[in-house]
DNA sequence: CGCTGGCAAACA
DNA sequence: TGTTTG
DNA sequence: ACAGCG
């Protein structure tokens, strides 16, 4: 490495724009000439799990350095709260670059721990160049982030509220969560904590500050409860509520309990079936020789189609949980048909699926739910298909409609030369459904919602897979490509690799 | 203080 | 309708 | 048993 120039972090030049100015970049170094750690260093991080890791929930690790962005982008220098190119009256765009612009509010002094005698007091401030106006959806979230430690124990309080129904309080940790992976520093004092808007006084008072441990983290691990309730979500299509009765009412503690269960749910069988597969966690090269089996295929029958992967390894990450594909074509406009032939197809020319495969009858229903079992080919097993509804070409309500025609198939597959089963979900949209329905699919979980909220309360639109709309009339923005969505939202541009939020 | 917190679609 | 899924 | 807002 033989670089003169100093290396910052993409947030730098993320919050040099929001702020309007160039902020100093003494806490963005990259390049070792500094004596902060400015970036999470990678060492010590949880080994990667090499072949066949521990299958968990929790959030994988990679090491993933947030590597500057390119400064094309100098050019436009618009504020968030920008157009929204509202060609549809009663929303000019008038009052831009008025409101989130100003540097690091300091106000709320939660004097709460010891002195609050901040002349310049760096250790209780926020962090420079963190603005808790800028919109969570115009942050940027590398995969490495600093505070990886404290978000996943944050992440084990998260999963306990879920799992015990404290949806709000659950909510609320995982906001908190994302406001620290776009943190772009470790967080040094409860008060400096305190300062982020979306950390309160009780999830800012958790011992980690000083003790870099949470008690309630700890003991809920060694949990019975917990430990049980895990095993029992941990089947697909069993949820929290499901498993409480269960666990409560039923007195049920293992997997063997559940298969003596007589009403399980097609679903649920399915997923007992592939428990232990179905835990393992893919590795990128798996989920693209998986991917590249669909491409395949597709493109034999439609050799135009175009072809995302999607999820998570859209957005850098090395290991997931299942395999998501996201199909278009460029020229045919009408796409039906298209994914249960290559369904069918992928069930190798198997007849389990031939009563599925073009139900071309008026009576289309308007979803079908196609099962097999033991299929020969490379899908195994289909837990849910949703085909669009019947073509409803009269009715004049059919224009206000946001006339979905996405199309999905989730299913178990196994990739050929491989042992293990793998969930993967097959999407096909319509070209012009492409774009929002990769932008949808790419994710996080999270970070969609920040952006469907965003579009709802500063651009009275509503941004589905589907694709964007005025909120109102109803009416489509055309979206060619992922830019355009942000461009039509008034937003900078977020690539999927800083999308995980 | 009390309320909201994203959402749509497939089942049982 | 409530539960689960993405 | 969270946080922000009206």
């Amino acid at each position: 490495m033989q670089l003169k120039v100093p290396v910052l972090h993409v947030d730098w030049l993320v919050e040099s724009v929001d702020a309007g100015r160039r902020v100093s970049p003494k806490d963005y170094q990259i390049t070792p000439l500094s004596n902060k750690k400015a970036l999470p260093a990678k060492p010590e991080p949880e080994p990667e799990p090499e072949p066949e890791p521990e299958p968990e929930r929790k959030s994988e690790k990679h090491h993933e350095r947030p590597i500057e962005h390119q400064p094309s982008q100098t050019t436009k220098k618009r504020s968030h709260a920008a157009s929204c190119e509202a060609q549809e009256g009663e929303e000019s765009t008038d009052q831009r670059a008025t409101k989130h612009i100003q540097p690091a509010k300091k106000q709320a002094r939660a004097a709460s721990s010891g002195s609050s005698s901040e002349e310049e007091n760096t250790l209780d401030d926020l962090a420079p160049g963190f603005d808790n106006e800028t919109p969570e959806c115009q942050r940027s979230y590398p995969l490495d982030h600093f505070n990886k430690k404290l978000v996943d124990m944050l992440e084990v309080l998260e999963h306990r509220r879920e799992l015990t129904g404290d949806h709000g309080n659950a909510l609320a940790y995982r906001r908190a969560m994302s406001a620290l992976k776009a943190y772009p520093r470790d967080i040094r004092s409860v008060a400096e904590a305190r300062k982020i808007k979306a950390i309160g006084p009780k999830i800012a008072k958790l011992e980690y500050l000083s003790t870099g441990k949470i008690k309630e983290v700890e003991s809920t691990q060694t949990d019975e409860f917990t430990k049980v309730m895990d095993t029992l979500t941990n089947i697909y299509g069993v949820g929290p509520v499901t498993a409480t009765h269960w666990y409560k009412d039923l007195g049920y503690r293992t997997l063997e309990d559940v298969r003596k269960h007589e009403d399980l749910t097609e679903m649920q069988q399915i997923g007992l079936k592939y428990y232990d597969d179905l835990r393992q966690i893919v590795a990128i090269e798996e989920a693209k020789a998986v991917a590249a089996v669909v491409e395949k295929e597709a493109r034999s029958i439609k050799p135009g189609a175009l072809f995302t992967l999607v999820g998570g390894f859209r957005r850098g990450k090395q290991w997931g949980h299942d395999v998501d594909v996201v199909l278009s074509h460029e020229e045919d406009r009408d796409v039906t048909g298209f994914l249960d032939q290559l369904i069918h197809n992928l069930c190798e020319k198997g007849d389990q699926l031939g009563k599925c495969a073009y139900s071309q009858d008026s009576v289309l229903t308007a979803q079908r739910t196609v099962r097999s079992t033991n299929t020969p080919g490379f899908i195994k097993d289909i837990l849910v298909s949703k085909t669009p509804s019947p073509d409803t070409d009269d009715e004049d309500y059919k224009g206000t409609q946001d006339a979905s025609e996405v199309q999905q198939c989730l299913c178990v597959v196994k990739a050929p030369g491989k042992s293990t089963h793998r969930r993967m979900d097959i999407i096909i949209a319509p070209r012009e459904q492409y774009a929002t329905t990769v932008l949808g699919w790419s994710g996080s979980r999270q970070y969609e919602r920040s952006l469907r909220a965003y579009a709802r309360q500063f651009c009275h639109m509503k941004l589905a897979d589907h694709g964007l709309f005025h909120a109102k009339s109803r009416k489509q923005v055309p979206t060619a490509s992922e830019q355009d969505v942000f461009e039509a939202l008034g937003l900078r541009y977020i690539k999927p690799e800083l999308r995980n939020m």
